[in-house]
DNA sequence: TAGGCCATCTGGTCCT
DNA sequence: AGGACCAGATGGCCTA
């Protein structure tokens, strides 16, 4: 009813809080593929690797 | 058609 | 009490 509603209302708000989060991850990795669009869990995988490569960048 | 990705709803738990 | 966070369930959409 009401409070339902309001709830649910409040976790789409956070959910497109985490998304927005997302976005801007995927802006920071250098894009292999252009024009398609990076899925969340890929976002993180490449990110995870990104930060190795740069790592390694670092030490060598 | 199965599998991956996603948005949404929901109930539980913990924090303010 | 009310909100934030979380994970499970569900259904839609798209692609190999």
């Amino acid at each position: 009813y009401r409070q339902r509603h309001a709830a649910n209302q409040r976790e789409r708000r956070r959910m497109r809080t985490i998304n927005e989060a997302f976005e801007g991850l995927r802006e920071k990795i250098p894009a292999v593929c252009h024009n398609k669009k990076l899925s969340k869990v890929d976002t993180l995988r490449m990110a995870i690797r990104y930060i190795q490569h740069l790592a390694q960048v670092i030490r060598s």
